[in-house]
RNA sequence: UGCGGAAUAGAGCAGCCUGGUAGCUCGUUAGGUUCAUAACCUAAAGGUCGUAGGUUCAAAUCCUGCUUCCGCAACCA
């Protein structure tokens, strides 16, 4: 029986340094998780990488390592690329791991025994200082490109055509945004023909065997896609029942193999389809994708000098609307992190500080009466809202966006109020130490609430306030009526 | 060439499904203001909604052609 979320990030080829692409990705995944966390609800999130293949290999041999060897140390790297940007996941997948390869060769079988792998003959022109097969036939003969003939493996994507279009009929919500779903519906409407799902050893070793049939490797998207189950104990019945199924966070770019071959793997091995896909667009940089071939990966130790970890982590999710792409630019990373985060967020935790300290020499009175104004309970309004985006977040990854724009929505809310209201002016003390009472209260419980995304200013504001951590244990408790006087700058512009 | 997505103010985007005075954020300009990080407040300038047609009393919105960009189309993963 199914007892916790599950939600992953594809895994990553690691043809390259990782990038803000991959960033991205496991972010969403990682806030939700922060999300889930921060409620007090079991989660589970993995992310990691895809180790096999050709280029893999070619890598690992210029630098004169082995296969092996190249993969530790990519793995390394990505690790502590993710671990800069605070992200947290619950388990790193390693398609090299003996545990994944044994569940691999196990979907193989299944695979194999229900009938739906065949093997059959590849044909085409072949590349060879390319090592590869060419989609169409060369326009000039050469000695390097031949035609060549190869056993391999076929998966039997055509029998399971109707019952895939079925499953999408029924399940109009499967793929977010809808757009994308209209798209695999399209995958659909055009026909499914059956795909290789094997590479001879003699051309690809750097890969899983196939279990009864040595001489081939099994190709790449058997391979990572059962990362999915594999990554929860699988083929172990009873661990993975505790995870699966799980929705998956993916790019566009990848829509078919998710949409598509995948659920035709679980329907043809009888294993339960993934709840949902969640499919997210891309980051450009002067409008070409942010990938690794085209070698054009954002800088980004400068950018954490200037906008932070947090920055960062804020302008990829609040940048762009999920599902669409978008720019990655300095300026208009800068122009969010300065407008939301420095002018908005920054800003009005330090004028009520200031006030704090001008009137009340860092310290507010006790015994604060409880706000009863038309006003404020229309901050306390708002904030609700953004506690239930937190709360809606856990179950629909799909709502990030909303998240994010509630957070705003309570900041400038309290900006507002603060300046409608005058607090700076108001005479009696009492009254004015209600309303900054009032304001940091909401102030703190925002923050709070944005912890997933904002994990080290979150943390640093709620101990300048005197907490010791940044939990929902302190979201409702008292505020603490002491301020040291040095006034911190959250998100100093540069 | 097929399938899908996109083109709206200097930049980034929403609006399109369900036609009816073109909106948001940032930037720019002018004025105000200080409790505050050149912050904050008020106001202004700036768009023939990619293009050519069609439907309609009325089109950013519906239909068609075209142009440009981005994915998938191919054994790159």
């Amino acid at each position: 029986m199914k007892t916790i979320k599950y939600l992953t990030t594809p895994i990553y080829y690691p043809n390259n340094t990782p990038h803000v692409g991959h960033l991205y990705s496991s972010l969403l995944v990682d806030v939700w998780k922060k999300a889930a966390k921060l409620l007090n609800r079991k989660h589970y999130f993995t992310t990691g990488l895809d180790e096999h293949g050709q280029k893999v290999a070619q890598a690992a041999a210029a630098r004169g390592y082995s296969a092996q060897e190249h993969v530790n140390h990519l793995s390394a790297k990505f690790i502590e690329f993710f671990q800069h940007f605070n992200i947290e996941w619950d388990y790193w997948v390693r398609t090299t791991s003996v545990e994944h390869k044994m569940a691999v060769q196990n979907i193989w079988m299944k695979l194999k025994n229900n009938g739906y792998i065949y093997k059959g003959n590849y044909a085409g022109w072949y590349s060879i200082s390319d090592e590869t097969y060419l989609a169409e036939k060369p326009e000039q003969e050469s000695e390097h490109i031949v035609w060549r003939e190869e056993d391999c493996y076929f998966f039997k994507l055509s029998a399971l055509e109707d019952q895939l279009k079925k499953f999408y009929e029924e399940h109009p919500d499967f793929v977010y945004p809808n757009k994308r779903y209209n798209e695999a519906m399209g995958f659909l409407q055009n026909g499914l023909k059956d795909f290789v799902i094997s590479r001879p050893k003699n051309r690809l070793y750097w890969g899983i065997e196939v279990p009864d049939d040595s001489d081939h490797v099994i190709y790449v998207w058997i391979d990572a896609l059962v990362n999915y189950i594999s990554a929860v104990g699988y083929p172990n019945e009873e661990e993975y029942k505790h995870y699966w199924p799980g929705k998956h966070v993916l790019g566009k770019d990848i829509l078919k193999f998710h949409a598509i071959y995948w659920p035709a793997i679980l329907m043809a091995t009888q294993l339960p389809l993934p709840e949902k896909l969640i499919v997210h667009g891309w980051w450009m940089r002067d409008d070409a994708k942010i990938s690794k071939s085209l070698g054009n990966a954002v800088p980004l130790d400068d950018l954490i000098t200037k906008y932070q970890v947090d920055g960062i982590r804020y302008f990829l999710l609040r940048g762009i609307e999920l599902g669409e792409d978008g720019q990655f630019r300095e300026d208009i990373l800068k122009g969010v992190v300065h407008g939301d985060l420095a002018n908005k967020y920054g800003n009005i935790f330090l004028r009520m500080l200031g006030i704090i300290e001008l009137r009340f020499g860092g310290a507010l009175p006790n015994g604060m009466p409880n706000l009863k104004t038309k006003e404020a309970d229309a901050l306390r309004k708002t904030l609700d809202r953004l506690y239930y985006s937190v709360d809606t977040l856990i179950d629909e990854p799909e709502t990030m966006s909303e998240y994010l724009n509630r957070f705003i929505e309570v900041i400038v809310q309290i900006n507002d109020y603060f300046q409608n209201n005058k607090i700076w002016e108001i005479e009696d003390k009492v009254e004015q130490a209600a309303n900054l009472y009032f304001l940091m209260d909401i102030f703190r419980k925002a923050t709070v609430l944005i912890s997933p995304v904002l994990t080290n200013s979150a943390n640093a504001v709620m101990k300048f306030l005197g907490f010791p951590e940044c939990s929902m244990k302190y979201y409702d408790s008292n505020l603490p009526l002491e301020y040291i006087s040095n006034r911190p700058r959250l998100f100093p512009k540069i």
